[in-house]
RNA sequence: GGCCCCUUCGUCUAGUGGUUUAGGACAUCGCCCUUUCACGGCGGCAACACGGGUUCGAAUCCCGUAGGGGUCACCA
């Protein structure tokens, strides 16, 4: 059964690479018949918060990224992470070190110039030193190669001799993430791996633990991050990296995942792809190796590409839900729809169009020179007398501009502006149409 | 600096040795449509990082160089 997770750390919101990650793993659970898991890892007590954990829930619920099983904290594990430092110990696969943080900054500054790993001198040292603190290290294997064959990465393989030493359980006997993340992984049996290329080169370290615990090793599959437009690594100078900070911009949770998605993995040529209609047999190995940078351009005219390709029965529930709808403005709504979102990039912007298309509309005072009160005048004797069809209205209108040796630009700026306030809208007859007789002339009697 | 990865229009990408005058999308510019704003339509600008090979033939394979990114914690 093929199971993936996402991993988040509840030490800041949920961004944007985090979603990503966050889709990869669901899309790839689902092309499988697999189970897409939710691990916390809050096991840095300091800089994890519940509010964080929360708004990663509702984050994924929101982005229906929906676990297929309740999510597992990390903290609730610490047992077992104990349990398996200890028994690396004592099967000679790990050691204590009784180096000070001040010895540790030295060892670390000499390592660096010479570009070798930190050797621990008390990683041969048998002998038990009593009453002082400890933290208990990984024994690397000193020469050799280890391969790890990525998924998107391919095959790839590094010596030994620069895998470091790393810690497993800290001195106040608290895992690290490099121990608890292997241990989890393998308690929930997880068959692959899709994170974030940083992680990469953890990798080859954690596998080392695998191999000593005699563990299957789970595929990896290590994704190319999501660059700003300088082509640095987002984060916060890049703006909103929350992507709740998007969704309330406007744009619409289909959007942003099908632009995650295609940022590094192509469909077709398809700008837009279905995903809650379609089934994607999604495929690791068609994850574009190279980082791709966010652009806020090309999200924002697919959210208005997807507003004018979905059914307006969607839009308007969404509508409905966010705004104060009655049937009075429904009924124009349904009308005009269609043309209004052809001008929208986001939905908010109906706010707007509500506004004169409620009978409460109170227009604005305008003072109108003589020729354009003539033009009202006569307006408001073809919306009298006319039949009501957008056929008859417009017939009526040409007339009377033909009359007047008039063109429709002379006449629709006009009245658009009285009647709505704005001075774009959709077609002036739809819109005179929907409106009515009677809160047309009344909206014209007002300015004359 | 060590190690690892990457490199097609400004950006996201198609392309897996000949079908390519390198295709699409966003952005940008121009034109058309036009009652406004848009939509839409048509068109322009614009890329295989560089240098060597391999091959009859390379964006596609190999090797260098350059540039970019990631990572080097008792953070995750």
């Amino acid at each position: 059964m093929i199971k993936t997770r996402f991993a988040p750390s509840p030490t800041g919101k949920l961004h944007i690479g985090g979603v990503r990650t966050a889709l990869f793993n669901y899309l790839f659970a689902k092309s499988n018949n697999g189970k897409f898991l939710l691990r916390i890892e809050d096991t840095d007590t300091k800089r994890s918060s519940n509010e964080n954990i929360n708004v990663i829930l509702k984050g994924l619920n929101l982005l229906k990224l929906i676990p297929s099983e309740k999510e597992i904290y990390q903290s609730n594990e610490t047992k077992k992470h104990v349990d398996i430092a200890y028994k690396l110990l004592k099967n000679g696969y790990a050691y204590k070190c009784y180096l000070s943080s001040e010895e540790l900054k030295e060892f670390r500054n000499e390592s660096r110039k010479k570009g070798e790993v930190i050797k621990s001198p008390y990683r041969d040292n048998l002998s038990n030193i009593k009453n002082k603190d400890f933290v208990i290290r990984l024994k690397m294997p000193l020469d050799g190669q280890t391969i790890i064959k990525d998924e998107v990465q391919g095959q790839v393989s590094v010596n030994n001799s620069i895998l470091d030493d790393m810690v497993l359980l800290r001195k106040d006997n608290s895992p690290t993430y490099m121990l608890a993340s292997v241990v989890d992984d393998f308690n929930m049996e997880i068959s692959h791996i899709i994170r974030g290329d940083d992680h990469f080169n953890n990798a080859f370290r954690q596998v080392q633990i695998i191999k000593y615990m005699n563990w299957p090793i789970p595929f990896y599959a290590h994704i190319p991050l999501i660059h700003g437009q300088d082509g640095a690594k987002l984060s916060k100078r890049h703006g909103a990296e929350n992507v709740m900070d998007y969704l309330k911009d406007g744009i619409e949770v289909e959007v942003l995942k099908n632009y995650l998605l295609r940022l590094g993995y192509s469909i077709n040529n398809d700008e837009i792809y279905d995903l809650e209609n379609n089934t994607l047999d999604f495929k690791l190995e068609k994850i574009n190796k190279s980082p791709s940078r966010f652009d806020i351009k090309k999200i924002t005219s697919l959210n208005a590409l997807y507003l004018r390709k979905q059914p307006l029965d969607t839009i308007l529930e969404k509508i409905k839900i966010e705004f104060n709808i009655n049937n009075d403005i429904l009924k124009r709504l349904e009308f005009l729809l269609p043309d209004l979102l052809q001008r929208y990039t986001f939905i908010k912007e109906v706010e707007n169009d509500l506004l004169w298309l409620s009978s409460d509309f109170k227009g604005h005072f305008f003072q109108l020179n003589q020729d354009n009160l003539n033009l009202v005048f006569g307006a408001l004797n073809i919306l009298k007398s006319s039949k009501w069809s957008l056929i008859e209205l417009k017939k009526n209108v040409d007339k009377f501009l033909a009359q007047s040796n008039l063109k429709m630009k002379d006449l629709g700026p006009v009245l658009r502006t009285v009647l709505t306030g704005k001075i774009n809208t959709p077609d002036i007859f739809k819109v005179i149409f929907i409106l009515g007789r009677n809160e047309c002339i009344k909206r014209l009697t007002k300015v004359v």
